[in-house]
DNA sequence: CTGAAAGCGCTTACAG
DNA sequence: CTGAAAGCGCTTACAG
């Protein structure tokens, strides 16, 4: 069996409440007795129940994390910023993935309720108000990460999305661009909302009007970028209309260079391309893509951050959404229109 | 404050007992009673306190999960068959990395026990000794994947990296090749010695020795495969003295690739190159990796399903290893020295 | 078929 | 500075 805190009191004839105290350094104890308790529980190879002491505190210090999906490479830095603060706060991870679908989300969260979590990250969440509202109902504080949630008052870390495809949009135009592709994620994801609406408005600034974006809806993959983008040139008929295209994503700027390459046109001499996220495979693409990074591992540990803020100090916190600013990555797929490199 | 058994108890004028017998589903309940009790317990929003009957019964129904990384998209397919077996038999993962470091998984591994994990999965793990002692006298059991651990008897589930790699050489050596080029992974993996080892036993059927197979060390990453293919390729003053390359990973590869582009070395034409892991990226590189599939999915719903098998039939299993066949993937990489296509 | 009682291993007032 | 007692919310024998 394993060893408790009263195999260490009958060894050392104490009270199991005076060994309690002792290994959680309470003031109140000699400075013997104590060396004496963690030395014996050193002996022993104790390891406190954490289940016991959560059902009497009521603290698992267990904090759940709901990702969509492990695959997502763009996943793993918000996870490895959320856990970095995590652990140096003594917290661990129940970690589970919702593969962006409501009833596995709410069978996670009720899952991460019933093992009695501190508090819930959302890397981002699926956006149910229902769920919501059980964890604010159980009493349980969550962040939410990433995705923008429109007319919800909660805390909230997300990046500006709308100010760096504005920055994309001025980078282009100043490039000497004038008439653009947008090729748009989910269209439930207000993150795709945004890029195109951040990407119109920095043409404003410009003076050029929406007419010169053109748009084609596409669910971010890969696959499925390479079919619409193959589609959209059929019925160009040859031609491209635009000198740009601006990808929601590094996956769908990926499939857009197979759907290119296959009909010989050039990156960037006849086109440029701009991907969103700076994926890991963003730069070992031919050409290297000019991207955006998020800057995940910061949003990480910042939505982590706020999380045990609210936790641990339960009073007077108002919900508050942190905007992060992302970075625009020049690389090699971007260039004046007719091929001259930047 | 959350409902608890009681609540229920004392609303249907039913002892705490019956209640937690009709929620249970055990037999000696009257139809109408349980049938009231799992009314009751959905009107008040009942969910089991997990910390509580986990004290009693001293059953968590979580599972931890040591991961190197969360970064290697090889880990998220691990997890990803891991988590779906795990889920259908109704236990929640505990999560966590080890960074590829002694210090963090002994952390990792201790607080998993303090949390009472019923079983642990080690995808892969550093191959501590102590540490899987430390785990087999807490009683805990667990199953180790990918990683080959010489001599020790557990549950095991991992590649047969050998065959693959020598049906790798048997594939490269039938196409014509006759000189090869090995760019290892870290050292002490089992996995990089494997995969050397077993091409040069698939040459060996062919009756080449081992002394056709060049070698240079690397530490697996993307950028010292390009820094050392570089270095290699100075020493060689302008020609490649081999016509094929095997690369320990499909990372090591992409840096290879990075290298020989830099030269004006063409592949296949010049020279074929064949990764290992079958990530993501391996076929958007240009041209597609001949790679090989590990199945790691696979293998990570068997590692848990024999951690399950193990959980929930105690008596007469004996420690058990399985290996998994790879798969290789035949693409643009590979072709007849001098580059006529395969 | 249902109930009263004990106990899992901790922590929290309260005494001394 | 240390100890005796109660209790967190369940589950497990044991009675009836």
């Amino acid at each position: 069996m394993a060893v408790t805190q009263k195999d260490i009191a009958d060894k050392l004839n104490l009270s199991i409440n005076t060994v309690s105290r002792a290994l959680r350094g309470l003031p109140d104890i000699s400075r013997e007795t104590r060396a004496s308790v963690l030395q014996v529980a050193k002996e022993l190879g104790y390891r406190k129940n954490l289940a016991a002491s959560r059902l009497r505190t009521n603290r698992s210090h267990v904090l759940g994390v709901a990702i969509t999906d492990y695959g997502n490479p763009v996943m793993s830095e918000l996870i490895r910023g959320a856990e970095s603060v995590a652990k140096r706060a003594g917290f661990t991870l129940m970690l589970g993935s919702t593969n962006e679908n409501k009833e596995d989300e709410k069978a996670l969260i009720e899952s991460m309720l019933a093992q009695g979590v501190d508090g819930i990250l959302l890397l981002p969440s699926m956006l149910n108000e229902g769920l919501l509202n059980t964890i604010e109902q159980e009493g349980v504080p969550y962040v939410l990460a990433v995705r923008k949630y429109e007319g919800r008052v909660c805390n909230m870390v997300r990046s500006d999305d709308l100010g760096a495809s504005a920055e994309v949009a001025q980078y282009l135009y100043g490039l000497g661009h004038r008439e653009f592709l947008y090729v748009s994620g989910l269209e439930y994801l207000s993150s795709s909302r945004e890029r195109y609406e951040g990407f119109c408005r920095g043409l404003a600034q410009n003076g050029l009007s929406p007419a010169h974006v053109r748009t084609i809806a596409c669910d971010g993959s890969r696959a499925d970028a390479y079919r619409v983008m193959r589609q959209w040139m059929e019925e160009q008929g040859g031609t491209l209309p635009v000198t740009a295209i601006f990808a929601f994503s590094d996956y769908v700027a990926c499939g857009i260079y197979a759907a290119l390459r296959e009909k010989g046109i050039r990156v960037p001499e006849d086109v440029s391309i701009v991907g969103y996220d700076n994926n890991e495979f963003s730069h070992i693409l031919v050409p290297a893509l000019t991207t955006v990074d998020n800057h995940f591992y910061d949003i990480g540990r910042r939505a982590m951050g706020r999380l045990l803020a609210v936790l641990l100090r339960p009073e007077g916190k108002e919900p508050k959404e942190y905007v992060n600013q992302p970075e625009l990555v020049l690389r090699d797929s971007t260039a004046a229109p007719g091929g001259m490199q930047a």
